[in-house]
RNA sequence: GCUGGUGUAGCUCAACGGUAGAGCAACGCAUUCGUAAUGCGUAGGUUGUCCGUUCAACUCGGAUCACCAGCUCCA
């Protein structure tokens, strides 16, 4: 029997009931660039060797696709897995999913895996790869895969089966099984290049509680060059760790004498930070901000108020001083809405927007602590818009319009948009009416179709609280970083009775929206490090012109010079030492200085400076006058 | 917090049961030099901390602190 199907929409072909994609893919009828390892029918994934029954639209999928990325690294995740088994067959196996880059597999053993047991594992992986074995997928009844795992003493898979129903499928290559949804690549010979590139401790279901498990992360590739672009990649980003260069372009450290998770700025760091901040600080005067301070410690009181004292308290520095219970602020709300609540306002005065650079303290677990992209003080670019219903759209675009102006001056041009909602079956646990949700996410929504941006629907992904957007921040690596968040909060304004005085005389809910453009300053500056490989534009650089004298005898000149500049608002140093200028240079090169000023004889007799421009090599000679012009109106224009 | 790893001079790293060594940086002297390293010299360490094993510990064991890779958490 003949049947017809699509392909990509645009070929249709009469094949036989039962053919595999395979065999229409390799079939004369067919051109693809790339070669299939999976194929779509309609709007599932399916494997290149199952017969395809009905008519319908078959497309090939190819390692170049995402999907097609998390076949072939859940295909090595077993092949990794088969190679576990073999060398050590007392393993007992747990997940073993594709994941952003690469794949893992979680295995329950006493032994921990030494870097010596991956590479033998890479090799007995090579050789699964060699056998070229078949990825064959067995579709059986829920007892039978039972009796399967029991036999094979898989207990972790007898617990996934537990919570299946129906027919469940198994994929098999030669003596390995393992319980497994699919899709796969066709046979074990499909992988071209593997590596595994680290271990580390997990747990059963990501819980503490449960088995410890030996995690073993890897990748994979169909070819060499594409792992070594990749090993390239993982080696660039080391390169660009912020904790790297921090310590090298004398940032910030991180010591254990005052604590860890807690940063201390070094005079380069911290006027990267002021410069940021002032910037900040100015983008919000112009647009309708007010700016607040509120102070570090509150009673224990406040936050009772506020509900973090009951949620919260496990991050909380919490004191006692006079008999008085006093809290380390770890958020910056509740001070916003007493300075809010010092008076009534009217609905005219709305929309109020308070904002804060806002120093918040909460207890991380000491494991999560990372450089400054996870601290234990940090500073929130805080604000909170109180506002009308009617005003929520208005306030919502203004407010994306305004971060996403913001990120794209740091030099991140590509974001990405998510909107967090309810999860629609548990209604009952979230706080605010059903209208309140529906109006805020609403509301959302039509300002990123207004600026016409695409998004992703996160469902159930909202804080009990409200809905948010998420802008996350792609940075020169492509990698992506949290950055601005929006987000609605239908419990504060209640717990605290925030109002105003509407038109008819009686007080009415104030909807309060919170929003950060930076997040964290801490985590912010050191995304902008990796971004930038510390090599900063002018108007961010910490030293933006290093003064230095060929011999002693231009000293006087080279301070002249100095002055003039720092009158200018230019931040420069000079560099006198009695050294040569190939020592200076090479100095202020890895220092990333953008503007070297050398200074000779020439120079003080003709009133110039010779410029070297970082990327640019010796420029020549240049008047004081149009150096200043140059780097002011690149401060001015923020290059 | 959990699993595994690491901790030696300001930095990067070496030594390894017999009481620590290099390069860079610092400091001193010489040199006064034109766009990525001038030469010579000096000084610098209770080997993260504490406890134990040993005739002897940087080296072995335990605890602790910190860091790293993950897990977990993230109102």
């Amino acid at each position: 029997m003949k049947i017809k199907i699509n392909i990509d929409g645009v070929k249709e072909l009469d094949i036989a009931k039962g053919t595999t994609a395979l065999e229409v893919f390799s079939g004369p009828n067919f051109q693809g660039n790339k070669r299939p390892i999976a194929a779509r029918f309609n709007d599932t994934l399916i494997d290149l060797s199952s017969p395809i029954e009905n008519e319908g639209t078959l497309n090939p999928v190819s390692f170049d696709d995402e999907e097609g990325k998390v076949v072939y690294w859940h295909s090595t995740s077993h092949i990794m897995a088969q190679a576990v088994k073999r060398l050590f067959p007392n393993v007992q196996l747990a997940i073993g999913p594709a994941i952003s880059e690469g794949f893992y597999y979680d295995f329950f053993t006493k032994k921990t895996f030494t870097p010596e047991d991956l590479k033998n594992i890479e090799t007995e992986m090579k050789k699964i790869i060699e056998e070229n074995l078949p990825f064959e997928r067995v579709e059986m009844s829920k007892d039978k895969a039972n009796a399967l795992f029991s036999k094979r003493k898989e207990k972790f898979k007898l617990e996934l089966l537990d919570e299946l129903t129906g027919n469940v499928s198994v994929y098999k290559n030669d003596e390995f099984i393992d319980l497994c949804r699919g899709s796969h690549v066709p046979s074990t010979g499909y992988i071209g290049v593997c590596k595994l590139l680290s271990v580390s401790g997990s747990y059963w279901r990501a819980d503490e509680k449960r088995e410890n498990l030996q995690r073993i992360y890897g990748i994979s590739f169909e070819t060499k060059e594409e792992l070594e672009k990749h090993i390239q990649k993982l080696e660039e980003a080391k390169e660009r760790d912020h904790r790297k260069i921090g310590k090298e372009l004398d940032l910030f450290t991180i010591n254990e004498k005052a604590g860890s998770g807690l940063i201390l700025w070094h005079p380069k760091g911290a006027t990267i930070r002021r410069i940021i901040e002032d910037f900040w600080k100015e983008e919000h005067l112009k647009n309708g901000y007010e700016l607040v301070i509120t102070p570090h410690i509150a009673k224990a009181g406040l936050w009772r108020t506020s509900g973090h004292y009951d949620y919260y308290l496990k991050n909380m520095y919490i004191f006692q001083k006079e008999n008085e219970e006093y809290v380390i602020k770890p958020m910056n709300c509740p001070g916003h809405i007493l300075i809010y609540k010092s008076k009534i306002h009217s609905y005219r005065e709305l929309p109020i927007r308070y904002a804060e650079l806002g120093t918040v303290v909460r207890d991380e677990l000491s494991g999560v602590l990372h450089g400054m992209l996870r601290t234990r003080e940090f500073t929130i670019d805080d604000a909170h818009i109180f506002c009308t219903e009617k005003q929520i759209d208005d306030e919502i675009l203004g407010v994306l319009r305004f971060a996403r102006k913001i990120t794209k001056t740091f030099g991140f041009h590509k974001l990405g948009y998510e909107l967090s909602v309810r999860e629609p079956e548990c209604k009952d646990k979230y706080a605010g009416c059903d209208e309140d949700w529906e109006k805020a996410e609403h509301s959302l929504k039509k300002a990123l179709e207004t600026e016409n941006l695409e998004y992703k629907r996160m469902e159930g992904e909202a804080v009990f609280y409200g809905p948010k957007i998420d802008i996350q921040m792609y940075d020169a690596l492509g990698r992506k970083w949290q950055g601005p968040t929006i987000q609605f909060d239908f419990n504060l304004p209640g717990r605290f009775g925030v109002t105003y005085i509407g038109k008819d005389g009686n007080p009415h809910n104030v909807i309060i929206i919170h929003r950060t453009v930076f997040g964290s300053i801490e985590r912010f500056i050191g995304a902008l490090i990796e971004h930038y490989k510390g090599d900063f534009p002018v108007w961010l650089a910490p030293v933006q012109v290093r003064i230095m004298t060929i011999t002693d005898k231009l000293i006087d000149y080279a301070e002249r010079v100095n002055e003039i500049l720092k009158f200018h608002t230019i931040r420069t140093e000079v560099d006198k030492r009695n050294e040569k200028i190939d020592f200076k240079v090479r100095e202020a090169e890895k220092e990333k200085i953008p503007y070297m000023a050398i200074i000779g004889a020439r120079e003080e007799k003709e009133n110039t400076v010779s410029i070297r421009e970082r990327h640019r090599k010796n420029r020549g000679p240049l008047s004081i006058d149009n150096l200043v012009a140059e780097i002011n109106e690149k401060q001015k224009k923020k290059i």
